[in-house]
Formats: structure tokens, C-alpha cells, sequence
RNA sequence: GUCCCCAUCGUCUAGUGGUCUAGGAUACCGCCCUUUCACGGCGGCGACACGGGUUCGAAUCCCGUUGGGGAUGCCA
């Protein structure tokens, strides 16, 4: 069975890399019919916040990965890395080691500039005695030979054992440290693939090595590129939105976001569109890509827009309703609203500020278009189609179709010294839905009151 | 500094020695549709980083150069 996992830090928000890095894992688990485990690597009590595992789980609920099993807390697991820490020190296969903060950054301060270091990091290696200090635990790296392991993305990878420095494997606190604990735990979760960005392609070794040291099935590895900002470095929160509940907010739609992310590093011929049942069919991690990927958000754009369209207004309603405050869920012009602003948005947000200004008298007139098309005649028959109106009942867009070409065959008068004006009168600018479906969506009453206001604004005494 | 990874249109990518005068998508531009703005349809612009090999033949294989990225923590 395959079992998969995704193991976040909670340091703070659902970062969008790590979504992708979810969603692999996750379409992977799924295809196979086999077990996408959460596990949250709170190990480090001074970085981690309360608040965070909460975000996480907020994440993956708006974007609908779930997960199999209880959520794996690395922080209540204690007592296990103790027995496994203690075998290892039993077997002399990890030390004690003394060396002062100090000492440890006088060390590496030489290293970055390329000198010997003034103190061997392994000094602690071979000492027999014990010392009324504080220490760390370091696990002992072998000093000749090469480790390797056949990554399922970058093919064969393998390193020289000695570049492998003695690794911590506890704090001075006595707390077990990544590299050991993510062994220790994928192993005891029984995973079987595991897919995770490539800045742990090191750390790959250094857990081959605790696998190693008790003897243990080694996983397969899949190493994918990170995702790059539009500039092509990593991605931080100087990029704008990398909090994955930031496009919720943005009105984007979870499964666009997902069908955005999956094509990151991956791909499937030509196809751009993915549903989730054909994700999971399509997705392997064996062609994922070596390259790293630029977030652009044109693309995830274009994507939102194309759910967008093809969701059922209902859902858009209840969303707009329940995440940007516009309810329109009892207005009897509802389908016409959202059908005509669902094929021209972007997101949600944009067709909630949309929805906003069709349904809120304009509060001003856009100044250019004013100038353009207000003039003396216009206003005159302006008045004249308020008093045409008297006499009709349009209801649906294509009786307010008929009526304006009515009126305008009547006075023998072209579109512009009619239509402009009108959708003027009615949101303050040109630009916009259907004039019809506007005109139907405002309803005769309010068509003629926003038709009155302009006449008062500009008609000429 | 050292080690590692990567390299096709601006961006996401197809491509695994001949079917490539390199395909799709997005963005951009133009035309059509249209009272407007979008949507949609059609068309256009636009790339194999460079230099050496290997081969009858290279975007595809090898080497180097350049460029980019990552790692180098008592973070994960």
C-alpha cells in the first residue's frame, strides 16, 4: 500500500509551495488507494504557534485535500525519540558533543570563508568521559564511502560520506531535531513515497543515514523543484500572496488554485484543464519536472475564470453570500446577474464589487463618458423614453431589448443618443454587462428614478 | 567559499536521435462578433542559453562555459 505524507512546521500560515507539495502527495495516496497521513513537525517549541496548526487545517479543508488518520503531533511523541536517541548512543552510533554556540560559529564563520577551522567539529567523536556541561547529541557520519539513493524525480543521487557533517540529532534541551525525528517517524507512519520539495535533497542523506543505523526499509524519494516568484527566487512573503487562504480571500476557487498548482512541475500532453478525478487518474510523480517553475499569475487567472464559468450560480451566490458579504440569494433577477457577470470576471471578489455597483445607484458620473454622450438632445430624450416607459411592462432582457429599439425606430434616432446615455444613467459609466440585462436586473421602478437622477444632474434650465 | 540541482517562446509547458521550417496554454497585438467593456471565434508576435564533441542525422546523448536556483543551523 502506498502511503504518503505531508509534514508542515507550524510557523505560521499554509504556504502555496507546500500546498503543491500536499496536492502531490495527496493525488498520489488517492490514485493508489492508499494513505495521505498529516504530521505536524513541532519540534522546535520556540518557533512554533498555537494559531498555525489551526491555518494548516483551514487550508486543507477550503481546498478539500483530506487526510487519512489522526493528525501525528511530533511534539507528543517524545518518548519515542528517546528510545530510539538512547539505541543509538548504546551502539556508540551517536556522541555527545560539548562545543560551545561559540565555538560552533567560529567554525562555521571559517568554513563560509573557506579556512580550516580553528576547532574539528567532530571533536566529541571519540571521547570516552562525560562533562558536567551542556551538550547536544550528534549522530556519528561514517568517514570514508559514499551514500546514495536513486531520488524518483533527479535519478541517482549520492554524495561523499565525509561531506556529511556529524549531524545534531537532539538539542541541549534534550529535544530531537528534524532530520532524525522525519526518519524516525516515516518510518514508524510506514511510508512508502515520499514527495517533498528538493532544499531537503541533503537532508535526504543524513536520514538515509538514521534508516541505515536501525536497519530500516528506506522509502522512495521524490525530490520536486521549488516553486520560484515571478523574479525566479524562492518565495517569501515580500511576494504578495503565499498564504494559501489569501486566494480565498482574492476570490479564487479552490479547484482552481489546485488545477494551477498541479501544472507546476507537471504536466500531461497538451492538457491544461484538470478535474480532481482526472488528477488523480493522470498524476505520477515519476514525470515530475527537474526545472523549477515561476508562479504567474495571469495563468491562475485565467484558470479562476474558467471555473468561474462553469460553476452553478447557486454555489457562486452562497459564496459571494458567505465570503465578500453580497447577498443576492431573494433578488428575483438573480440568474440574469450571475450568468451575464460569471462569463466576464475573474474572481469572485471582482464580481462582488461588480454586483455592488449594479446594485447601488451611482454615486458619480464617469466624466469622459458624461462628455462624450450627455448632451442637450440626449437629455431631452432621456425624458421622453420615461414618459415611453408609462406605457410598458419589460421584464426580461429581451422586452427591454424590444422596447429600446422601439423608442428608437419611434424618433428615428441611432443606439448612441439612447443606449450609452442609459447605462450612464443606470451605473455612472460605459462600461459593463448587457444593457438589457441590466436594464431587467434594475427593474422598470429603478431604471426610471436612476434616469430621473441624471436628468436632474445635467439637464440645462 | 564549498557541495548539489537546473537550463525550450515573457510565463507554464509538449518534446526522450529523424514525424521539429519546434506543438499547446497564458500574456500581448490585430480582425470578427457587439450600444460599451468583457466573453467567444480567427489570425499574429514569440524559444531549443553559448561553445565544443558523438552521429548519416541532435532541442533530444557527452564535455565545457555562462546563467539561474538550492543547501551549507541546537529551523524544518
Amino acid at each position: 500500500m502506498v502511503v504518503t505524507r505531508f509534514a508542515p512546521s507550524p510557523t505560521g500560515y499554509l504556504h502555496i509551495g507546500g500546498l503543491r507539495t500536499a496536492l502531490f502527495n495527496w493525488l498520489w495516496a488517492r490514485k493508489n488507494d492508499g494513505k495521505f497521513r498529516l504530521r505536524i513537525e513541532d519540534t522546535d517549541k520556540e518557533r512554533n504557534k498555537k494559531e498555525a496548526v489551526d491555518a494548516i487545517i483551514k487550508a486543507f479543508d477550503w481546498t478539500g485535500l483530506n487526510y487519512d488518520g489522526e493528525i501525528v503531533f511530533q511534539s507528543q511523541r517524545e518518548d519515542i525519540y528517546k528510545k530510539y536517541l538512547n539505541e543509538l548512543l548504546e551502539k556508540g552510533l551517536a556522541y555527545k558533543c560539548y562545543l560551545t554556540k561559540e565555538e560552533l560559529e567560529a567554525i562555521r564563520e571559517a568554513k563560509m570563508k573557506g579556512e580550516e577551522p580553528p576547532i574539528d567539529i567532530r571533536k566529541y567523536r571519540d571521547f570516552k568521559g562525560e562533562l558536567d556541561k551542556p551538550y547536544v547529541i550528534r549522530f556519528k557520519t561514517p568517514l570514508s564511502g559514499k551514500i546514495c539513493f536513486e531520488d524518483g524525480v533527479k535519478g541517482m543521487q549520492c554524495v561523499e560520506a565525509n561531506e556529511i557533517e556529524d549531524f545534531v540529532i537532539a538539542r541541549s534541551d534534550g529535544s530531537p531535531t528534524y532530520n532524525f525525528v522525519a526518519a524516525v517517524d516515516d518510518h514508524e507512519m510506514g511510508m512508502t513515497d515520499i514527495i517533498r520539495g528538493d532544499d531537503h535533497l541533503r537532508n535526504t542523506f543524513k536520514q538515509l543515514l538514521i534508516y541505515e543505523a536501525f536497519g530500516w526499509n528506506v522509502p522512495k524519494f521524490y525530490h520536486v523543484p521549488m516553486i520560484h516568484n515571478e523574479k525566479g527566487s524562492k518565495m517569501s512573503k515580500r511576494d504578495g500572496a503565499v498564504d494559501v487562504m489569501e486566494y480565498k480571500r482574492e476570490g479564487y476557487l479552490p479547484e482552481a488554485l489546485l488545477n494551477f498548482l498541479v501544472r507546476l512541475g507537471w504536466s500531461h500532453g497538451d492538457q491544461e484543464i484538470f478535474s480532481i478525478e482526472e488528477m488523480i487518474n493522470l498524476f505520477d510523480p515519476k514525470d515530475i519536472n527537474k526545472a523549477p517553475s515561476r508562479f504567474n499569475k495571469e495563468k491562475l487567472d485565467w484558470l479562476n475564470s474558467h471555473y468561474i464559468k462553469n460553476s452553478p450560480n447557486e454555489r457562486l451566490e452562497k459564496l459571494l453570500r458567505d465570503d465578500f458579504g453580497i447577498d443576492i440569494i431573494n433578488h428575483d433577477k438573480k440568474e440574469i446577474l450571475i450568468d451575464e457577470l460569471k462569463e466576464r470576471v475573474k474572481t469572485l471578489k471582482e464580481m462582488a464589487e461588480e454586483i455592488d455597483k449594479i446594485l447601488t445607484p451611482p454615486k458619480e458620473y464617469n466624466e469622459k463618458a458624461v462628455k462624450k454622450f450627455i448632451k442637450d438632445e440626449v437629455i431631452s430624450n432621456l425624458r421622453e423614453f420615461l414618459v415611453f416607459l408609462n406605457d410598458k411592462d419589460p421584464k426580461l432582457p429581451p422586452e427591454w431589448a424590444d422596447a429600446m429599439h422601439e423608442f428608437l425606430e419611434m424618433k428615428q434616432i441611432k443606439p448612441k443618443f439612447l443606449m450609452p446615455p442609459l447605462r450612464i444613467a443606470m451605473v455612472g459609466d460605459t462600461k459593463g454587462i448587457d444593457l438589457a440585462a441590466l436594464l431587467s436586473v434594475l427593474g422598470k421602478e429603478e431604471v426610471k428614478k436612476r434616469i430621473a437622477g441624471l436628468i436632474a444632474k445635467f439637464e440645462v434650465f
